[in-house]
DNA sequence: CAGCGCAGTCGAAGCGCTTCGACACGCATA
DNA sequence: TATGCGTGTCGAAGCGCTTCGACTGCGCTG
């Protein structure tokens, strides 16, 4: 089943075939109609390799998925399925390309032209994959904003804003003491940019407002963040308000502050940076600073599609942050 | 960069640089050198478009991964993952194509030749891909097992001995009466394969062994597992042994029991179906049977590579579980 | 010493599509 | 009436690779 049959059943040349399907000429109305009939008729179907050869576009894109410690899998395929749905929107789909490949991952699947741009998760501050993506002729895009963005297309949600909204929302209910819970020490460690951003913003909004503040990287196992919350709430009396930014450490660090016999919001505030349906799934639903997965994973597709189509974006693109209030945050309580 | 570039700098043919890297007639030692090393020095990579129009092989394969409500996503990762190894070990690709993209995704991937072969993850018992599968002309591998395996190829942990396992280590220590706590109620209602064959491996060895036993369905969230765990507690005070096999429910399994006052293992022994790294990662750490998703993924890239050399392997593919005693299972205690 | 088979290499014919230039036709313009 | 232009279509030339058949020497065998 070649695009002659097609051609020979709808009587007419195979360009004329070709060019019904990509567009790229104009057709009068009746052949498109007919060529399109015996399109479905035939159930033809366009080999992808041949397309590809003649055209010099595969029509697929590489994703490389993170797997590293310390990285929340749910929350990264909330991006990576978001990146395939868009993709498949805009007639593409995705090779999967894992970390262990690493860079000679992305000059193979460049270099033999089987895929048109690339999507990197999970970017590192100081990301050893960007002097290689800088080298390929292929086009792609971050999901992550690392130090020197020069000549690259970046987007991520505003981590810093996030981390101010949320101070800024405790500092506004009254709270005068904070403390963010953070990643895992190791995605400091490598210089992950979305947590350091966090941070930053966490910290420059409460010195701004006059908020004493600490910072816990915190591991996700039960036991880490409830050892961790022990702490703080013992070392730290006056604090009032938890900003939380690591997704598996939100159930067990309401776990632990009911254990240690506070109340949340009546004793302790807690505001998270996370995904919605995390942000309600647990009790009582937490304000919170939503993670557009979703949406980060669409731009990140049409930034792409829009570097394929010649139109350079901008280097940077940072989503703001929304921060919806919902039963875990309230008025400081008044010092006893 | 093309293979003729190639050929001329090695002084030799196109076909002889194709034959030196396919491997398909046999080429003196000398010659290989050169080309090879002409290779090397031009930093040559074949296009793959034009391979797979000419060899009708894209060396690409597609694996659908689930994304429905109940599956647990890290668990799911790990199987994506080592099919992506297993799948680079072999020189091919991965093409990742999600569950929402349905049959058409399946004809389409196939239809146009962008796949060599398709591997799917979570089968249910009558699932409604299954048809489309037989009548592609693509080989492909099941992860899971359906009702009808006639024709297909399926790969999977044996789910049935896992549940039977688990009873009669239960029993061995001399337990009499049993619990499942399976997997959220909307699994079993879409009948998926392993979440069943578990459930009738469970109920099979305790009747043969005069085990009273229950299966509760349990929603991931906590507060479900601890409503679950309490009701069961409560209506069945002869309960001393307990069969997990929901990943997410461990952890809050146990909060909960710990919560009622109860010690694992001392007045509750718990045995679960989970990958290695979760069983071990909680406290106690779990006596389980493991849920080898790397080696499953494996398997399933191995199998779909043989029936791409034309062997053709069982229809039904049955890995033996392993039970590995830790911590959370022991003796019963004394009836007080 | 003729004949054979085999290892090693080459040339050429595709694989199925896209795309460029050419062409034919009808319509509006000069 | 002659000219130009836009629209719709076709033919043919690739895209870069694999693979088949053919050819050349060579070492053996009989």
């Amino acid at each position: 089943m070649r695009i002659s049959d097609v051609a020979r059943h709808a009587g007419v040349s195979p360009s004329t075939v070709s060019y019904v399907l990509s567009g790229k000429r104009s057709i009068s109305a009746a052949t498109r109609e007919r060529v399109l009939e015996s399109i479905e008729t035939l159930g033809y179907q366009p080999h992808a390799g041949a397309r590809a050869l003649a055209s010099n576009r595969s029509n697929v894109i590489a994703l490389v998925v993170p797997l590293r410690p310390g990285i929340h899998v749910p929350v990264a395929m909330q991006f990576a399925v978001s990146v395939v749905t868009s993709a498949r929107d805009r007639e593409h789909d995705v090779l999967l390309l894992t970390q262990a490949e690493g860079e000679s991952g992305l000059r193979r699947v460049a270099g033999t032209s089987m895929v048109d741009g690339i999507i990197v998760m999970d970017v590192e501050v100081d990301d050893a994959r960007i002097p290689t993506l800088r080298s390929l002729s292929h086009p792609s895009v971050l999901i992550g904003v690392p130090a020197d963005t020069e000549g690259l297309t970046c987007i991520d949600l505003d981590f810093e804003a996030a981390g101010r909204a949320c101070v800024a929302h405790l500092a506004a209910l009254g709270h005068r003491e904070v403390a963010l819970i953070g990643q895992p020490p190791s995605v400091y460690e490598r210089r992950t940019g979305f947590a350091e951003r966090t941070v930053a913003g966490f910290e420059a909004e409460a010195r701004e407002r006059g908020v004493a503040n600490t910072v816990v990287p915190c591991d996700a196992a039960p036991a880490a963040v409830t050892a961790a919350v022990t702490r703080l709430l013992r070392e730290r009396p006056g604090l009032t308000g938890i900003v939380v930014h690591n997704e598996p450490a939100v159930a067990p660090l309401l776990e632990a502050v009911r254990g240690l016999g506070r109340e949340v919001p009546a004793d302790l505030s807690v505001v998270a940076i996370a995904p919605d349906d995390l942000a309600t799934e647990v009790s009582p639903p937490l304000t919170s600073v939503s993670l557009p997965a979703e949406e980060v994973g669409g731009r990140a597709v049409s930034l792409l599609m829009d570097k394929l189509d010649d139109i350079d974006p901008p280097e940077v693109t940072l989503l703001p942050p929304r921060l919806v209030p919902r039963a875990s945050a309230a008025a400081r309580p008044a010092p006893s």
